[in-house]
RNA sequence: GCGGUAGUAGCUCAGAUGGUAGAGCAUCAGCUUCCCAAGCUGAGGGUCGUGGGUUCGAUCCCCAUUUACCGCUCCA
């Protein structure tokens, strides 16, 4: 029996050798965390984004897509908050050679006053029983008060000075508050540094007013910013989404683990454009659509789950992930947020335009509130790969690997294979291939004996094998091979449009 | 980004206390004509991750670098 670690290795060796997923530049010795995908990868991958457009953009009639630039004005992101909260100031202890980031150290100093604040308010409490005024405690006692009164300096010194960007200070506060390091104990740190999660280009000639630029880190913004230009020209009216699919770019400090974490990625976004105040409402719509569509897929529902956000990011006032159970365990796939009117009352302020919709009935306008459905392309494919590898062992004692791709996603949907190479089975075969190859993905091949075929076919996760023997040219009846049980049926030729499509259909 | 481990053919690996490399599978061509991988014959493919140093000579020793994995850290 496999480790999941093991199985998470194979699935990766699994996809480079078969053509779905490389590594970045790899005669180069490749380039971190950056991947390519091959010639069975990009089918896949073109049939996740297909099949999510369609549940999204031409199933729902009050969503229309969009295709925004990866570059955007610089202000976008100031308005966004990425320019400010996008980067991390990073501290590093020089005994243990630990990094922290020095906000989560300052956050967990306070936190442990608030602890010690927390264990007396108990005391207190178990001290007065019924009567016991919380409020009133807290403001009282001295020792509360001073300790609440060293928790609000705490912050207000690092707020400013971390909102000042001056890094010197945040360190000389870390040091006045004696804070150690947890592993090694001592209080021997280096500088703040920040790092920019934002990749950054110039625009124009280098030399003259160059303009700093930076790679979306998000899809989002590009929805945010056409909000009018879209809402008015394709006629809409809150509830409406704009649907968006397109790369993102992050800096990441520590990106691992294969498609998971990548430097270049790509989002497929919606963003849903409603009511103040019906937010809550659709946000729980959003999620179950969500769900839905993941299940839709025909992977059992136990290997996904809802993780709700405690701690929200500064847009939103409720966020869940849906979650996939990888081989290295439950990992976030789709994020919902209910981002309010953040991100459009923000551009609305930074960029002086009037955001809004005007409701004619009550003869006023407002700022919508955004429901966002945000979901990892590449990690939806890592999801489907993971899920679909299989190694089996069959009844002769031989093993086979299978890919058990949903049909409507599998790279290549038919293999047309002449049972042999001679005797006029090549030409009948391709006079079949010439007939399918227009509605479905096929694949032709003649080479190798039919078994060793059939399992190169599972191992892309092929769902149907059509063989073309002798018996074909007497009566035009081909043999059709199901992927999942290895059984086949004798069909007439003619017949295999519709199985197939039948397949295909959820 | 830090620490640890590793990098030999497309894949899985072998190899020598330093004397410029091999197997199986895969690939390609031909034979075989076969319904569930590994039949026969032949061929191609590696400056042993990259750069530098030590040495008469380095894939092997030293340094740097890069990539991957594990741990830490991070994931708005």
């Amino acid at each position: 029996m496999a480790t999941n670690e093991d199985l998470f290795k194979k699935i990766i060796s699994h996809a480079k050798e078969y053509g779905f997923v490389f590594p970045s530049s790899e005669i180069y010795d490749g380039l971190s965390a950056v991947y390519d995908y091959g010639p069975f990868g990009v089918e896949l991958k073109n049939n996740i984004r297909e099949y999510w457009w369609k549940s999204m953009v031409q199933y729902h009639e009050n969503i229309v897509g969009i295709d925004a630039a990866i570059f955007m004005h610089p202000t976008v992101w100031k308005a966004s908050g990425h320019v400010d909260a996008f980067s991390d100031p990073m501290i590093d202890n020089k005994d243990s050679k630990k990094r922290y980031r020095a906000d989560v150290l300052i956050e967990d100093h306070i936190q442990k006053i608030e602890d010690k604040i927390q264990k007396e308010v108990d005391k207190a409490k178990q001290r007065f029983g019924e009567t016991f005024d919380e409020k009133m405690y807290r403001e009282t006692n001295p020792r509360v008060v001073e300790n609440q009164g060293k928790i609000d300096s705490i912050k207000k010194r690092f707020y400013s000075s971390f909102g000042n960007n001056d890094l010197d200070d945040v360190k000389l506060l870390i040091e006045e508050l004696g804070i150690v390091c947890p592993v090694s104990g001592t209080k021997n740190w280096t500088d703040v540094r920040q790092f920019n999660l934002m990749f950054s280009t110039q625009m124009g000639s280098v030399n003259e007013d160059a303009n700093m630029i930076y790679l979306r880190p998000e899809t989002a913004q590009g929805i945010f910013v056409n909000f009018l230009n879209v809402m008015k020209t394709a006629r809409l009216k809150p509830p409406f989404g704009i649907a968006q699919t397109g790369k993102a770019f992050r800096n990441e400090i520590v990106a691992r683990q294969f498609l998971f974490r990548m430097r270049e990625f790509e989002q497929m976004e919606m963003q849903f454009f409603v009511k103040p105040g019906e937010e809550m409402e659709w946000y729980e719509y959003w999620k179950a659509e969500r769900m839905k569509w993941h299940t839709s897929l025909g992977i059992p529902a136990s290997k996904y789950r809802f993780h709700n956000h405690d701690k929200l990011a500064h847009y939103a006032n409720a966020a869940a992930d849906i979650e996939f159970e990888f081989p290295i365990g439950f990992k976030e796939l789709e994020g919902i947020h209910s981002r309010t009117d953040f991100d459009l009352g923000s551009h609305q302020k930074f960029s002086g335009k009037k955001l809004q919709f005007f409701d004619q009935e009550k003869n006023e306008g407002y700022v919508p509130y955004v429901i966002e459905t945000s979901i990892g392309l590449d990690r939806t494919f890592l999801a489907v790969l993971s899920h679909a590898y299989k190694e089996e062992k069959l009844e002769d004692g031989t093993e086979r690997v299978v890919l058990g791709i949903p049909a409507i996603l599998a790279p290549i949907k038919v293999a047309v294979l002449p049972l042999i190479k001679k005797d006029g089975l090549p030409e009948k075969a391709r006079e079949i291939m010439d007939k399918l190859k227009y509605e479905f993905r096929c694949f032709y091949e003649e080479k190798d004996t039919i078994g060793r075929r059939y399992r190169r076919m599972d191992a892309i996760g092929t769902p149907y094998c059509i063989t073309i023997d002798h018996q074909t040219l007497q009566d035009n009846t081909v043999t059709i091979r199901d992927r999942d049980t290895m059984l086949q049926d004798r069909i007439p030729m003619d017949a295999i449009p519709e199985i197939v499509r039948k397949k295909l259909t959820i």
